[in-house]
DNA sequence: GCTATAGTTAGCCGTATGCCTAACCAATCC
DNA sequence: GGATTGGTTAGGCATACGGCTAACTATAGC
């Protein structure tokens, strides 16, 4: 069941990692091998595609194979998925906080009124 | 050894499950106590405290206690700080798209002139 | 065709996660 | 002060995660 939520699971899980939130900084940039984007970490190769399954799987990453080599890059529109929830947490809470300002506000006029 | 990245990996954890998501999205709202937060959720109030545990220890949430009951809140803060990570990647992404543009219209106008 | 290169699969292992129940404080309430 | 309420601790259990080695497949290069 690949709902909304769902989907935010995968990508906040896939990023939870400094290996794999490396491994996007690194794609910024450009598209990479694997073997190019293992290079940088001391860690077995199978660990590492382990990583790169996890962020495909997220959908923050897509790849295609060419002869042998597997080519890796940034899926952005995912990153843009999970942006806009957290902005749109904070602006409830920047709302609500709003509200809470118009309620004290009214709270003292009318304290002034009395 | 809390670090930037560190923190990151806590907060991305904290978010990577739809409980704890649905609890900040309650949190938007105002302060809760335990209770009031657990209610909606199927699930003894045990395994419900460890997510509260699990993003309090992220920094997304802050809580106290007065006589009995527990109230806890939103810490925006956090939010942002994930909120930047994000863009801040997007935003390399869309550089590097700009400079393949660049790129790409030179490689024209070059050919043009041959 | 043989060898080196780039990835992949299978399977093991220890720790972390997410759930539970049972038992336990500690304030309130009557 | 005894019962109720709100939360907490302890401990158990199954599954997921993140790492490893060893063995394998498939292309490229000579």
């Amino acid at each position: 069941m690949p709902n909304q939520s769902y989907h935010l699971d995968k990508i906040f899980h896939a990023l939870a990692d400094p290996t794999r939130r490396s491994v996007m900084e690194r794609l910024c940039r450009g598209p990479a091998s694997v073997g190019e984007l293992a290079r940088p970490f001391d860690m077995a190769l199978p660990s590492f595609l382990q990583h790169l399954k996890v962020l495909e799987q997220s959908g923050l990453l897509r790849s295609h194979k060419v002869g042998r080599v597997r080519t890796c890059q940034m899926e952005p529109q995912a990153l843009e998925m999970t942006e806009r929830w957290l902005v749109e947490q904070r602006t409830l809470w920047e709302r609500r906080l709003d509200r809470l300002d118009d309620y004290l506000i009214d709270l003292i006029n009318k304290e002034k009124e009395q």
